[in-house]
DNA sequence: GCATTAGTACTCGGATACGAATTGTCCGAGTACGCCAGG
DNA sequence: CCTGGCGTACTCGGACAATTCGTATCCGAGTACTAATGC
């Protein structure tokens, strides 16, 4: 089991949307101030976009912005946007196949294994949905988060040293 | 993000494992009541033994046994056997790259993006561990688990029709 | 000086190759039982 | 009839290919700004 880095990527480029407010800030601003390959983000973003999580605003002075205010994106909903809804656990029935062939009458309910890795992926789920995208930018660095504004205003252009504080 | 459909597989064999007592599955048994491929099946049994899971008797009359009971077996224990103890997300520590370059001093905690993913890793490794083997065996039906014990005292001979109750 | 219009450069979006991990399979090492020969 | 040894058949264990998914990339469609041109 592994997650697509593609998640890391999507919640700090929310993260630095949430900080740029309403200005919209370019795919190429986002991939350049995280050095990560701008065409491979493009799906990511896009998908964000399919979610209804980011607005995509074509043309120059275009880009990404978040499509609704940081407090009513949960973590959750980025993550979904990447990975799918789907639980990662997929039963394949197998108690109906082969030589144990359970009838199907007493398979009216889902398989109680099924169910336990349904229980742990509802647990996952939640505990991402308790969070939300404003509730973790408050816990970033806020030099971090100042420097982030800063970028977003006028991309590619040299920045001030670090300020620890 | 897709969980190893060996998981599933795992989980009913040890199942069967836990009706059958003492006495050893041949992997050949445990995939013919399944319709599994036996010699996949055999990669994932091998898996379990190494996590102390399953106990692998070599030579004819031998197979596969619960290393112990099966109240002291929890459904996390096989999916970790299977899948890993690492967490599925990795933290690439992105924010230490590119223009924005948080300076090392400020990122002595771990980064707040991993942490909230690792908490809900947590939470599903909780879920999982919070059921044993032998509570999720009280669960399934019990002709089913009757049927397997049938099996498991003679495979591979015709079993009696499917009696509901 | 002002409005119009063509050009341009920048943006997002979908379709297309590459690599890795999971899936699937095979053959070899080891062991307990069964059979045979000898006493 | 009993005992010892050998052969066999069955078991698990590790090493070797095929396929699917994630990774990475490119080029095309669309749009707002810019600038030149005509009035």
């Amino acid at each position: 089991m592994k997650l697509s880095q593609g998640v890391e990527w999507a919640l700090h480029c929310a993260l630095l949307l949430a900080d740029a407010g309403e200005g919209a800030v370019s795919r190429r601003a986002l991939s350049g101030y995280f050095d990560l390959p701008d065409a491979y983000l493009a799906k990511h973003l896009k998908s964000l976009v399919r979610a209804g999580v980011l607005t995509a605003i074509p043309g120059p002075r275009g880009g990404f912005r978040l499509a609704k205010s940081a407090d009513r994106i949960t973590v959750l909903d980025i993550v979904e946007a990447i990975e799918g809804t789907v639980s990662p656990f997929t039963c394949a029935e197998i108690r109906q196949r082969g030589t144990c062939a359970v009838p199907a009458e007493l398979c009216a309910g889902p398989c109680p294994v099924a169910k336990v890795m349904y229980d742990a992926d509802d647990a996952w789920r939640a505990s991402l949905s308790s969070v939300t995208l404003a509730e973790l930018s408050g816990r970033m660095p806020s030099s971090a988060r100042s420097r982030g504004r800063t970028w977003v205003l006028d991309p590619f252009s040299p920045l001030p040293p670090y300020s620890v504080g």
